[in-house]
DNA sequence: ACCTGAACACCGTTCAAGT
DNA sequence: ACCTGAACACCGTTCAAGT
């Protein structure tokens, strides 16, 4: 059902991608898609998780725990750009979805693991993720940005609940919140986009510095 | 005219422009907003050249060249985003435009002098752009994507003319174009994507190495 | 339970007609 | 030269009606 969006989006471009197009792309002659889906918002909701399922499928491919950090980080995002080349319309999808959906979570846990598994502090990690932007899902991430599933309601009345599964599921990213959580000053700058802004901005002209140096 | 359109799209969102609505928002009754622009991509055109010039006018008001490049630099930079916070529909937009306007240019242009200033070669300063990419402006950029300005038509009969006056208004990315095409190697990936993803990806994974070690 | 067609409120855009 | 209203082809979505 959404692999036909996701052919039509790929085939066609994101603004050919209407319910009626849609529709008749699928054989079923008229509208009733609306009994498949209640939105078109769904629809593209949908398409986000099968791209971010594609690039975790193909992402985990990637050899193991090779001791060295840096090689592995540095192939899975070269194969995560690999797939979103294949769906061009993907970034800008994946930054209008409010928040981060299952797919990308899981995607940044195991990114996470493995910067910490090659000796970053989770405060260096939170960092990491903001830094590399962009360049870790093909578009300039918010991260964290509001509560990322279930109403606010729901979450008050199930919040320990969700707590453990989080921590199940995540358990990297819980650590990182954990952590943002427990630290002093981090907890006004919780997440402050001008602060990781900065950091990254930083890091890049520090490189191109070095860069300059080494190479002149 | 165009500042209604940015106002309106400030105050209520991008999705929220449609020609009725702006076209009610100018007092005046009905769609003889025809009559002034050809489309609505003009008007779209038009809002991004008015966001472009007030980064500019903002960027250029940071102080002159003060010996280090860095700081001045890096002030500009968080300027830029200043403005782009007040307009959340820019970078999208800009993003969307085909490729780089006149403003763009100028901003890259003066961009890439203060960089050339502070010693990087042209060639490095080909990277940096690639490098900073959204941050610089808010979107990944897809830097001298296609020709920027006129169909091929045009470009290929007042081809030396437009040469000139493009060295004449941005010295400093002619001298990158120049470069990149006198140089050898670089003309096979001239403005490859992947090696420019790649540069930028190394140098963030570079950066996060070094902190992690000066940190623990 | 699933599909359908007509209908509604909206788009961008055109065009003949007004001043 | 500028504005206008009706109209066209398209949206997403609803709803009463079919099987």
């Amino acid at each position: 059902v959404l692999r036909a969006a996701v052919g039509l989006a790929d085939d066609a471009g994101i603004a050919a991608l209407t319910m009626r197009r849609l529709a008749q792309e699928l054989g079923v002659e008229a509208m009733s898609l609306y009994h498949h889906v209640a939105d078109k918002n769904e629809v593209l909701d949908g398409m986000a998780e099968v791209v971010l399922s594609d690039i975790n499928d193909r992402v985990n491919q990637i050899a193991g725990p090779s001791g060295d950090w840096k090689p592995v980080v540095r192939r899975r995002i070269l194969a995560a750009r690999e797939v979103l080349l294949d769906h061009p319309w993907a970034p800008a999808l994946l930054e209008s979805r409010a928040s981060m959906s299952a797919g990308a979570m899981r995607y940044f846990d195991t990114l996470s693991g493995l910067l910490r598994q090659g000796g970053f502090s989770a405060d260096l990690v939170h960092h990491s993720l903001h830094a590399l932007g962009s360049r870790a899902l093909g578009f300039t991430q918010e991260l964290f940005g509001a509560d990322s599933n279930g109403d606010t309601a729901d979450a008050d009345e199930s919040g320990a609940l969700m707590a453990q599964q989080m921590a199940d599921e995540y358990p990297h990213l819980t650590e990182i919140v954990m952590q943002a959580m427990h630290d002093a000053d981090s907890t006004l700058g919780w997440c402050d986009d001008q602060t990781e802004f900065e950091f990254g901005l930083d890091l890049i002209l520090d490189g191109l510095e070095r860069l300059r140096d080494t190479t002149s």
